[in-house]
DNA sequence: CCTCATAACTGGATGTTGAA
DNA sequence: TTCAACATCCAGTTATGAGG
């Protein structure tokens, strides 16, 4: 009910993040809907027959700004490139080669806010197999990771959190990375992906890293150590919303903020919830309803003081 | 919701520096 | 002298967001 930060964790196969398929950020974010809407499904079981999936999505949620075109574009050429991708059998130790279209058909309305996208049987395997391993992340941050280096290496930094990081010679490095012959000079791989998606990770995500370069066979970098850590600074900021604080505060400011003339209960309860003074806000507004039901104080006083210094110190700006 | 100008990004090319 | 790293530049793409 009472939301101050959703962490909605979506589970994603393995091998999709491994398949051979260069995606862009948008059609990663497609991708991640897509998983997101079929979780239900998602199956160990590598003969799972699936039906074909019509999925819906809503076209704002895909993209920040109202260029929907983009968004098309990159559901259109998702349509037309298939991707080549391994399933791991692991009980019978066998690996089975595929390669499908991920999205049959599309279909949408002109000036329609939705999107539907049919995706084929063949595709449902490498959306929901999940018994060759898998990754779960949160899917409120990947998708708001802005370069697409920062959304495969959040993959994989929530992939190998518990083993606190990897190593990798460089050559398969990018190959995770989908960008192989690519940033060919280090600068440009250090500058343009690696810098940057720390940077971004230490904004954004829940998890972060730290990277060092070696040179193992010659004079040239060739391997990549990556530490992993929990992003203290974002986990701080994520407020365990004490339900019963947060009913008490806003049940309060109804009092003088009714619902009749406007939603600003609700609006200040959310703001005082995200900056994390919902505590502070519950233990003054008790001290409040004493002196209301004690007659110490009446109910205009008790609005003034709300509006013009309590509401402040709690974080709101114009009240 | 779409269009369009422009800001930002990507990734190759070229020249310079510095160590073996 | 040689080869890799580093610094800059730049053209082609892609993202952004105001205005229609």
């Amino acid at each position: 009910m009472t939301k101050s930060k959703e962490s909605h964790i979506i589970i994603q196969p393995n091998h999709v993040s491994t398949a051979k398929y260069r995606y862009t950020s948008i059609e990663k974010n497609i991708m991640y809907h897509i998983i997101d809407k079929l979780q239900e499904v998602m199956s160990k079981d590598p003969f799972e027959v699936y039906n074909e999936q019509k999925i819906i999505l809503e076209l704002r949620q895909l993209d920040k700004n109202n260029n929907y075109n983009n968004i098309k574009r990159a559901v259109k050429s998702m349509a037309k490139k298939p991707v080549e991708f391994d399933i791991v059998i692991p009980k019978e130790n066998k690996i089975r080669k595929n390669l499908s279209l991920l999205i049959a058909a599309v279909e949408y309305e002109v000036r329609s806010k939705y999107i539907t996208l049919v995706i084929p049987s063949t595709a449902c395997v490498f959306f929901c197999y999940v018994g060759g391993g898998f990754t779960a992340f949160q899917k409120t941050v990947a998708l708001s990771l802005n370069s697409i280096h920062s959304k495969v290496l959040y993959e994989l930094c929530c992939r190998w959190a518990d083993r606190g990081g990897f190593n990798s010679d460089l050559i398969s490095f990018r190959g995770y990375l989908q960008i192989e012959g690519k940033y060919s000079q280090i600068a440009h791989l250090r500058n343009k992906v690696l810098n940057v998606a720390k940077k971004e990770l230490q904004e954004k995500a829940d998890l972060c890293f730290n990277y060092s370069l070696e040179k193992r066979g010659g004079k040239k970098y060739d391997y990549i150590n990556i530490k992993i850590f929990s992003n203290k600074k974002i986990e701080d900021k994520e407020i365990i919303v004490n339900e019963e604080h947060y009913n008490y505060v806003y049940r309060f400011l109804l009092l003088f903020y009714p619902n009749h003339i406007d939603n600003s209960a609700l609006l200040y309860t959310n703001q005082i919830s995200n900056k994390g003074f919902l505590d502070k806000a519950y233990s003054r507004f008790i001290r409040l309803d004493d002196d209301l039901t004690s007659n110490k104080k009446d109910k205009s006083d008790i609005f003034n003081l709300l509006r013009f210094v309590i509401l402040k110190e709690l974080g709101i700006s114009s009240p």
